[in-house]
DNA sequence: ACGAATATTGTACCAAAGGCCAATGGACCG
DNA sequence: CGGTCCATTGGCCTTTGGTACAATATTCGT
């Protein structure tokens, strides 16, 4: 496994003498920063499981910065923004905090100011991050289950016993039994009551 | 049960000549509008179980807006707020909005854009009720539960067997499947996956 | 076509859970 | 003080679940 920095700022701003004293500051207070001259640069040059948030201005050559913040939304690793403009209005600011962003910040701003934003920006990725890894790694483990385990697995989270499930499916009580070994198995669960946990969480509905 | 509306647009500003000419507006849209002078007059004039939506004025006489909101959201029932005003700069709608607002309007306000946020903010209001009224049926059920049969239950979704909840509690095996069965009888859950789905909402803690 | 994975079933045994009936001792309340 | 609720235990019997060992049919990819 090899360890990289998440303490990162991505920042998106046309304006590189604004970038690159917002760079110096924040690297003074230790963050890592890396710089990008739009939007389509920062969705060019970024890392597929990058990590840390992205500190954005609003008006920029190309996509703007709600452009830019729908299009990160939709990927699979949505790091948290934080806009940081001069031209920002009442509607602008509306969009973008309704549309998740972490805070919405006006030019000039106090250094103060941007590390709090910046510091609840990359602590939201922190619990983004894990969240994901651990939902991908139940995720992993639920696809191992075949589609016949899988079936039985919607029944057994519906409290039915060997017998009833054995009748639904036209397979003996044996079977799945079988089955039901397979699952606790392949999904790593002590217990019933942790399968229920397991499968709310990844919203594996009861069957019928 | 009594049928209570739902609809309601509760209206928190003190220009009462724009409040009735807006409360006329909601009306003829088919929403029952109560209005307030301001928020102090809200807080002691609303229903405990109030359902519906705030929509408030930033600048009041006494508690401002954003006072407001601050006050609702450690009631038991936080209706969602709307914000609309005439005075409103950046920093206030990002703390309104961060504060969870559903939106921030100015004046002067097309009556479709406050009908459409009307909506959304009833439709989440209504959401929430529903959530709530489910967790306090589920919490009033689990509070049926003695002090000692909490204590096997959260040794039950940690998936011990009856044996050993025994062992650790220094009771024997036939007591423990006495309370389980009074545990499955009062919380109504059909199957220890169940079970588990329950707890795990009611952030009941396996133990140890 | 051959091997691997999958789905299925069987027999048999043991452990665990649940239901039924009954009883005791302690704590708290009116 | 008597009644109620709670915690506890007992025996007995049935059902259910889990596991070990083993075997057959199907599908699918190389």
């Amino acid at each position: 496994m090899i360890s990289v920095a998440t303490r990162i700022v991505h920042i998106v701003d046309d304006d590189e003498s604004f970038s690159r004293a917002t760079a110096r500051s924040l690297k003074a207070s230790g963050y890592t920063v890396e710089l990008y001259v739009s939007a389509t640069d920062f969705l060019a040059r970024r890392q597929h499981e990058a990590r840390g948030c992205v500190l954005a201005d609003l008006q920029m050559p190309g996509p703007s910065g709600l452009e830019l913040q729908t299009a990160l939304a939709t990927a699979d690793n949505p790091l948290p923004v934080i806009f940081l403009t001069g031209t920002g209005d009442i509607p602008s600011t509306v969009i973008a905090l309704k549309g998740g962003a972490e805070d919405f910040l006006t030019k000039p701003v106090l250094l103060a100011d941007l590390v709090n934003a910046v510091d609840r920006a990359l602590a939201r990725d922190e619990q983004a991050a894990a969240r994901r890894t651990r939902e991908a790694a139940m995720r992993e483990r639920f696809q191992r289950l075949t589609a016949r385990e899988t079936e039985v697995l919607r029944h057994v989270i519906a409290g039915r016993l060997n017998k009833e499930i054995g009748d639904r499916l036209s397979a003996t009580e044996r079977t799945i039994k079988a089955h039901r070994a397979a699952i606790m198995d392949k999904l790593g669960a002590g217990s019933p009551a942790e399968l229920g946990r397991m499968t709310e969480e990844l919203g594996v509905q009861p069957l019928h």
